[in-house]
Formats: structure tokens, sequence, C-alpha cells
DNA sequence: AATAACGCGTATAGTTTATATACTGATCAA
DNA sequence: TTGATCAGTATATAAACTATACGCGTTATT
């Protein structure tokens, strides 16, 4: 079977799945076939998924049986979820994400500047030819008050959760440090890598945060967070990058959370709290 | 053009933009073409963005030019990091996502329990159709120690920055309340609703949020920042419905960042602070 | 009750797209 | 120098798809 029909029958049986029904328009749409087309698709589709689908007369609309079996994709939430959340930043349109019938929804807004495309292709390039660039880059720190041209050599990208970083060797500080992507303005000049990315040690190595259900839930829900988490008698390992170890920190709110959140928010706790404690005085230092 | 056609071009422009190059090989992979019809589709590329790229032979691959037009799709560098980050997660390979040479990346990871498929489709279903129906939910609250089945009228999902509810009306408590996607183990009972969305005014009505740059930064830094969220005279306004600014609070650390927080952490902060808190007091009501 | 509108299915003939196979050229490493 | 690998092209054949047309059942309109 050619890859085009293949996608449209994983299309029938997503809209199926997720929406509940479909129509020979709703192919007709997507792919820009024609309608005689969309009909062998939909005969395809019950050919291959028997039972699957049934046509409802009174609604004009196929429908998807209650006892649906995927055949073509298996069905994940967190890829639909996923669609959602690009389809509502508008940068795909809700049509190339497959949805017809979206759901009310809403994300929280994270205001945020956009990532140039062209600095993250110079950037990438940089990474898998192992070369050096130069990055006009908007420090927050207090001694650079104005962006600055500064050489690094890059070896990876790191998301802290909000952000996306670059990981690299500074030509300036001579140490591997993260540069946040939106902050990088403008790229220029290739040249020799200054560094490997087997020497950035806080990237490589990771730490294990002991995380336990936190102890003021009752006795049932710490088990159902233990179960959550696939905790082996109320314990489980979380391995953290060195180098993230700082935003996992933040992002849980581990700092803040016995002093100032309420206990049923924080599902678990750090009960390596000393060792995890030292090991991110040393990936700050 | 047919729509497999128009993909596979896409395709072509992808790897030349994003990765600097491609091979017929590529293609053949990744939509299971024959040899010469992946010749032809370069050949076509060539004709529809004339310069776009050359062969180098050798190298044995089809480069990108450094000043490659795009033809097919704008390059959008948070899909090519979204689609990083979802190849991630393995829900959907790294082939997938069009992605052949990735960079060494990782995201912090953010231990989560995974939402049910049926689960959501059900949810879906009731909000599109306008029914209740019941959910086995595992509360947090000290007083609910385990999962119970409760019937609730969904009609719109949220994200938290983190996590996925449903906002629904609670028969049970007969008001409008969020939860969490994942702690719904199961679904059944579909019945009549009980409320109606626009009832819902912590969902429907939304706050203000003045946001300034952090007068910590320097004045060129302030002056980044007030760029990059679109501020006219240092000032912005971020709509956040009632029923999310917890959430916003929480998570962009605006109870606790200018008590624990380094200045230059913080980008932003919120001009009209009074407001903000009493809006917060309302939607925690 | 008749009519129009709509969505579906199917049949035909013709076009486009893709395959299989085979042969050629260029580059590079052994 | 040989073989491997990457590319391109040519041919005949097969599959996919289109355009057009017609008929059927349901629902809404007149």
């Amino acid at each position: 079977m050619r890859w085009g029909v293949e996608k449209r029958l994983e299309f029938i049986e997503f809209r199926l799945f997720w929406e509940g029904g479909i129509n020979r328009a709703d192919i007709v749409d997507q792919f820009g076939v024609s309608v005689p087309q969309a009909s062998k698709d939909l005969t395809l589709y019950e050919e291959k998924a028997p039972g699957n689908l049934h046509y409802d007369r009174s609604a004009k609309r196929y429908r998807a049986a209650n006892d649906l079996k995927p055949v073509f994709s298996e069905p994940n939430a967190a890829s639909y979820l996923a669609h959602l959340q690009t389809a509502e930043k508008s940068e795909v349109g809700a049509s190339e994400a497959w949805l017809a019938a979206a759901p009310d929804h809403d994300a929280m807004p994270l205001p945020q500047r956009r990532v140039e495309a062209t600095v993250l292709r110079d950037v990438l390039m940089a990474i898998r030819e192992v070369k050096s660039l130069e990055i006009f880059y908007q420090s927050m720190s207090a001694d650079r008050p104005t962006p600055e041209w500064r050489r690094i050599t890059p070896h990876a990208l790191g998301n802290d959760g909000l952000r996306w970083h670059v990981r690299a060797f500074c030509h300036i500080d001579h140490k591997f440090k993260d540069f946040i992507l939106s902050r990088c303005l403008k790229t220029r000049e290739f040249g020799s890598p200054a560094a490997v990315s087997t020497d950035d040690k806080l990237w490589c190595d990771r730490f294990a945060v002991a995380i336990a259900p936190n102890p003021a839930l009752s006795d049932s829900q710490q088990a159902v967070i233990a179960q959550d988490y696939e905790m082996q008698n109320g314990r489980a390992e979380v391995l953290v990058r060195m180098a993230l170890l700082y935003y996992f920190q933040k992002r849980l709110r581990l700092d803040v959370a016995d002093k100032l959140d309420n206990p049923h928010e924080i599902p678990i706790v750090v009960s390596n709290r000393a060792a995890f404690d030292a090991a991110l005085a040393e990936a700050m230092a």
C-alpha cells in the first residue's frame, strides 16, 4: 500500500477514535483527493478494519463502533493533547493537526520571545559538524547589559520545562554554560571547536533524585502516587543531568513547596535531600 | 500536485533547511517510494525551488544552498523543537518526526502518569455532545483518600503548563472545578448535563495581568525584555483566564520570585499586583 | 405529498504517478 | 584497478487517482 493511502486510512481511524465519526468530505478537504477516491478509502478502511465503523444514514455520517479496535495507529492521549496545544499556538493550523471538532481549550499563556529559525539552524549545524560559532547574545547578568558577540562551541540542546537552551563551551569564560536560545539574536562565523562534548561533566553526569510520595498525604493517596511513578516500596529514582538539576528544583518548586504550598498540591518529595542539595551546589559552582 | 508529492517536497525542504542536506535514500526510507521516484522528486524540487540545492559529488549528498529560500513551508523553530521533544518521549519515532540527524538533547524529566486514551476520548465525547459522565477520580484532598466515582459535566480542557485538566461542573459539589486528566482512572455512563459552559464564570472571565520588565535589570536589558514581549512604553498585558490564574502564579514563580530568586532570572514582574492578588483570591474562593 | 438538497455509492474512461528493471556515470576506498 | 555507492535516465507496465455521470436513501422545504 502506498504511503498516501496509508496516511488516509490512519486519518480515518484518528477521526473515528477521537471525534467519533467521519465524513467523505473530511478526507477530500484534508488530502485534496476526489470524492470517489474518498469513498474508496472508506470502503478500504472497512475492509482492513472490519466492524470499526458503520454508516448512519440518518446522521449522514460514518460513526465509530463502540468497540473500535485501532489497526493503523495506537491512539495516544499525549500526542492528541500535543496536537491540541500546537494547533492552539496557530503555528500549525488545526486542520494540519487533523482536528476538526476540537474541544474548547486553553493553555496558560507563557509570554515568550520566539526563537529565530536561522539561529537554530546555525546552532544545529555547529553541533552536527563540531564547530564553534559566534552568537549575538543578550545576557541577563548585570555585567553584560548589552547584547554582545561571543564565540561558543555548542554540543547539545536542553529544555528546562519553559525554554530551550544551547549547552556550549564558552570561549570567553572558558567553561561549559547554558545559553537561552531565544536570547541568541544573530549568528556568524563558524570556526574551530574549543572543546569536546565529553568534557562537559555537568551535562554528562546525572544525579539520581530519590522521590517518595508526600508523607502528608493519606495512605491511599500515597499508594496511588507510588503506582503512578512506578515506585518500588514507595521509592523511585529520577535521573537528572547535573546541568538541569537547578531547573528541576525551580520548576517542581522543590525549594519552596514545603513552606508555601498545600500538601495536596505536592504529590512527591525528595527523599535524599542532603545529597540533592550537595549535588545542586556542585552544579552551581 | 497530489498530496503525497507535496509532502515529499516539503520533506526535502525540511531536511535541507534543518539538516543541511538530503539523500535519495532518505526519501525512499521515509515514504517507501522507489529509487527512480525519489530522483524525480529531487528534480521536481529543483524545478519548483531553483537554486535551493546542489549535488555535492564528493560528499555524495544534496546540499542546501546557503541562501535557501523556503517555498513549501516556512521553517519554524518552535515546531522543530516540538518535534525534537515529542521524538524524545519516543511516543513518536524520530523518523516520524522527519528528524535524521537530531542533535544531542535532553529535556528536564517531569515524572508523570500517562493519560488513558479511552478516558480522554470519553471526556471529549461528553464535551462535544454536551453530556455528563462519571469518572473514577483519585482526588488529592484529605477528605477523599480513595478513588471515587463522581459525575461531572465537562466543557473544556485546560493546561497549566505541566498537566492537562478537565474543566467541568461537579455534580457532587455543585460548582465548576478542575479535574486532572491523569487522575481520571476510568469512565462510565453518559447522562444529562447539569450546567452549561457559559455559567462557568471563572473559565470565561479573564484577568489582564500587567507585566513590566524587572526594574532590577539594566536599562538595556529592560529594553530587550520590553521588545521581546512586544510592550508599549514598557508595559504589556497578558489575558489569563481566572481559572488558570493560580497556576500562572505558581508556574512563573510570581509568589516567590522577589524573595528567593536572583533578579537576572526574572525577566518580568507583575505591575498591577494589588488587583492581581484580589483576582487570585476571587478565583480561589 | 412533491420537490430539492445532500451525502453516499458506483461505473466509465482517461490521466497521472509510481514501479520494476536495466544501463550509465562519477567518486572514493581498498 | 576493482568494487561499492551514490547518483541519473529510459522503457514498459501497473497502480492510483480524476472527471464525469448517474442512481439511491434520508431529511428539510415548499
